[in-house]
DNA sequence: TTTAAAAATAGCACTTGTGCTATAATATTT
DNA sequence: AAATATTATAGCACAAGTGCTATTTTTAAA
């Protein structure tokens, strides 16, 4: 089925870092080949948690990005190695 | 005075990576010499807050961080250049 | 195309991050 | 030591992150 309305929901401040960590945590995964739901399984976040971050619906602390990190199994500033 | 009776305040999670990253921010900040007033001011922050993550008494958003890298005018991948 | 897997949304309850304001404690300077 | 600057706490209101559960949409596979 087609998308019924476009769901309005505010992107979360003015904030282009999140779209790039978004951006760099899809990445890793691919590289790493691990599903939305494994990552969450492995960071022991839900995969709601997981695809929000992803879709930037949501301003991620810094204990949920450290668990990604060590879920992705890579350093934190891997993490967030790009420019803002 | 004295401090009076020790304030429990508790602990965020587990997280050894925010008393790391508090550790970091204040290293950082005493490089560049400013204070936590300064960079507040800069960053656009309450000073409880700068005050509050280095106390680790929270566990900050990651826009916060990507707020005092600007502000301390480093990138981010060196802000959370510390090992968890 | 049909089926199955993966990703994106949604709503609710609860916890917690943040701003604001004020005060206390500590460190630095004179 | 006294004065000043810096850092650490506190409490309250409000916004927002997270878990949980379920559904829809999109993508990949057969």
């Amino acid at each position: 089925m087609k998308k019924a309305n476009t769901k309005p929901r505010k992107l979360i401040f003015e904030e282009e870092g999140l779209i790039l960590l978004a951006k760099r945590m899809k990445e890793l995964r691919k590289v790493k080949n691990i599903s939305q739901e494994e990552l969450a399984h492995r960071a022991e976040l839900t995969l709601s948690q997981v695809a929000r971050i992803e879709t930037v619906k949501i301003n991620p602390t810094v204990s949920t990005m450290i668990r990604i990190a060590k879920a992705l199994d890579v350093s934190l500033k891997e993490v967030f190695d790009f420019e803002v």
